[in-house]
DNA sequence: ACTCCTCATGGAAACGATTCCATCATAGAT
DNA sequence: ATCTATGATGGAATCGTTTCCATGAGGAGT
């Protein structure tokens, strides 16, 4: 007995080991074909026996699909990408496919990289949340991949199917929220990458009759640093403003740190209402008024699109909710 | 020309477009061997025309290793896993090797059908926060699988190459901590599976001569629900005592949570420390004292450490850091 | 009893890459 | 001029699986 340990069993040893050829194992072992009782009851006793598992490598050499997703996501450690990706993992686990997981940084280079791996491992579906504008993706489609992205759409790309978020409604109903409490002063704290945010932000303003202050809207980069200082920049030169909306949570923490660092009392003397509702947005003080975003429900939704790569399907659109808590109070 | 779109080129459709075997076009794209200048132009100028990317099935099939490292975390919405993924990630992007991923929810069933799925792939490199006991691990190390643990080690399993916490310093500079402010009555917030720090917990305790109340420590599972219900209990039930220390940032948030909705002051009425130092431990009200814990280093060192699997290598301990807020007080 | 049909079965080809090995050409040495 | 050493090159085997196809056996229908 050999086979503990030095090589996997392969379908010849269990072949070898019931004395039957391997096309029959082949066929007892993956259901498909047709076996005697007796045969069947013989294959199965030495694939147990050997301990048998079935080398994905092979079988998808063969049946060249690959099944695996790929998963690619600007940081695993923000939070909402954190819960996407669970959600990807929920429905992917649940149909037993693997997931290979890549992180960009937000940094279009990088994810050529990620994409070209993606391709080499014969990977064939794969959720992205895009960086940059997303110039990166022919060849994925020359590929012929399966792509699905989630969280933003790519300008380019409208018929590639997306899971997103309602982001004109969030936005318009946290800015009308504000300006509902007086805010006129409102600025818009965004990340790089949030154009169509930028963009419902400038026309729910615009719906109100409040003109647009372009020195109001500031963009920062995917980093903690980054949204700091763009925060704190904001908040030092621009100190008329009286509400300020925060693109997502990073943003939204940078936001709070930055009004205490500087003195600025939420919510008397500034109204912070940020996208993403997070566990410690309650435990902030004062707690965070939030638009939430169904992160996970978004990676879920995903990796039903990809895996169910048969119907075109088109873009889903995801709602948002306001959650009003207590960082937002009348203008002064 | 019928390159653009219907099938990936293979290296036979490179070899024809160049005029030369196989065996050449392998030889140059891989750098191995020798071939003439010539040639080697020929080949490369097919390739790039043919977009050809080598299929890592093929490769790997003959070359009978994978490549490629598995990572199975509990939570990947806890952001302590989330940046040891980070971690893990940053280390094997830059080694160009991809990443499978999965959750296991702590729950050992799980665990063992994806240790199944990762040796199916072929995987050869796994790193994992092992759930339970650890007791699924058995078909991965007879199937040859390198394995590295992290955060916690398992019991016996000590041999295995593991990158773990100093939970006994980091507890004990917590304990001394609270000891030094006038603290008797500690609690200890646990989630099942920190068997290591509960024990550390009593030696502290021990060393510094206080009685171990063994109803002052609780546990809880990893999810949100269960750590809010063991904060509540802990804080209604036993409310002789002055301070707890949570064993982790989930632990930490149900602690400060349960705390407010309870109607305790922290620090006033009960003293808050909790292991991680967590971006919204800042925004808290008032700012978390916490013992930080180097997650992201623990999955770059595991990553490497998994990825040098030729030394024997032994346990690495990371050391944590008190890092001392505003949620401890005095005894009252 | 002969034919036909169905079912069980195993051999062999294919998937795409690497790599061993044999072949061939050319340059250098005698 | 002949022999040898070296480098370039391609054919073919191999990895583990699935699947096509041929074969053989056995039952049913005439």
């Amino acid at each position: 007995m050999r086979s503990d340990g030095q090589r996997r069993a392969t379908i010849k040893d269990v072949a070898e080991a019931a004395e039957v050829g391997v096309a029959t194992v082949s066929r007892v072992l993956s259901g498909t074909g047709s076996a005697s009782p007796a045969t069947r009851e013989k294959v199965l006793a030495a694939a147990a026996r050997l301990d048998y598992r079935p080398s994905a490598l092979g079988r998808n050499l063969r049946r060249q699909r690959t099944g695996g997703i790929g998963l690619l996501v600007p940081d695993i450690t923000d939070i909402f990408y954190g819960r996407l990706a669970d959600g990807v993992l929920a429905c992917a686990q649940s149909a037993g496919e693997p997931v290979m997981i890549g992180t960009t940084g937000d940094d279009p280079e990088r994810e050529a990289e990620l994409i070209g791996t993606l391709i080499e491992e014969s990977v064939e579906r794969v959720i992205a949340v895009p960086s940059g504008d997303g110039e990166m993706w022919g060849p994925a489609f020359r590929a012929g991949l399966g792509v699905v992205f989630a969280e933003r759409p790519v300008p380019g790309r409208e018929n590639v199917p997306a899971v997103v978020t309602d982001d004109r409604t969030g936005v318009r109903t946290a800015v009308e929220y504000l300006a509902g409490l007086g805010h006129r002063r409102i600025a818009f704290l965004a990340r790089h990458g949030q154009a169509q945010r930028v963009r419902a932000f400038r026309e729910a303003l615009a719906a109100l009759g409040v003109p647009v202050d372009e020195e109001l809207i500031v963009h920062a980069h995917a980093t903690r640093d980054s949204a700091y200082a763009a925060a704190a920049g904001l908040l030092q030169h621009r100190s008329d403003l009286t509400a300020v909306l925060a693109g997502g949570n990073v943003l939204g923490e940078a936001a709070v740190l930055a009004a205490r660092e500087l003195d600025f009392r939420v919510p008397r003397d500034v109204s912070l209402i940020m996208f993403d509702d997070v566990p410690w947005a309650e435990l902030c003080h004062p707690p965070l008024t939030v638009i939430s975003q169904p992160a996970q429900d978004m990676g879920y939704r995903a990796a039903e699109l990809v895996l169910r790569e048969g119907r075109r399907s088109r873009t889903v659109t995801l709602p948002t909710e306001l959650i009003v808590r207590g960082s937002c109070g009348p203008r002064r």
